[in-house]
DNA sequence: TAGTCCGCTACGAAATAAGTAGCGATATTA
DNA sequence: TAATATCGCTACTTATTTCGTAGCGGACTA
């Protein structure tokens, strides 16, 4: 039988946390792509999913909650938009695009 | 009826495939922490499956070969370790740890 | 030879995402 | 004012992904 594991394991300190929660949200499908998308436009609820490749209605809802509970996103008459939150995030996560592109170009050989 | 939404909108330019193709991959569960407990130290499986608080091995093993396919990861006698480019992509990534700090802070007020 | 640990697989159950129809509200047009 | 259209969003069913667990075959050890 497969020796237990521990369910969570002691680390060196406490610090590490908050990242962890950041890949569970992030690390969720859609989740990277709406923000990337709010942070072009603001956009209502149909252009959005039609940004995101038609993505389901009821994922793209819940998703909305999710990162509005988080304070990444907010609601105004306009549309769905960033926090400054959410707009700090997507800074912080812009030297993507670059790496991105050459992640491709070396992998296509 | 529901208005059929166009499958795929015609988008500026080529930019921006590159970065759908990261969303796609760092959008799946576990695969930012794979890497950002690889960027630690190199792990065997079993460590590995320690770290991310006793994933499931199946899911594990499919992460891992992911990872080794897109040339973020590989296989070496003392367990895995990321590539160069690997490296590469948590360094990008590296900022992130700064801002989950604050955002946490700011979340629970 | 028997015991232990390893990477990894198989497989059923649970959770999440996709896909589609359509409701109620508001806006627009006839 | 009545018909039409569009909106955000919900309710459902189906498909896909993830989980949890048992355990195989190989390497090492006693």
């Amino acid at each position: 039988m497969t020796t237990p594991l521990p369910k969570k394991l002691v680390r060196g300190s406490s610090s590490g946390v908050a990242i962890m929660a950041v890949f569970d949200l992030l690390g969720r499908k859609w989740n990277m792509r709406i923000m990337w998308e709010l942070n072009s436009d603001p956009l209502s609820f149909r252009g959005l999913q039609e940004r995101c490749d038609g993505m389901s209605p009821s994922v793209l809802n819940t998703r909305i909650k999710q990162l509005t509970e988080a304070e990444l996103v907010f609601t105004t008459s306009e549309g769905y938009k960033l926090t400054t939150l959410g707009l700090s995030l997507m800074n912080t996560l812009n030297p993507l695009r670059d790496w991105a592109a050459d992640w491709e170009e070396k992998i296509s050989k």
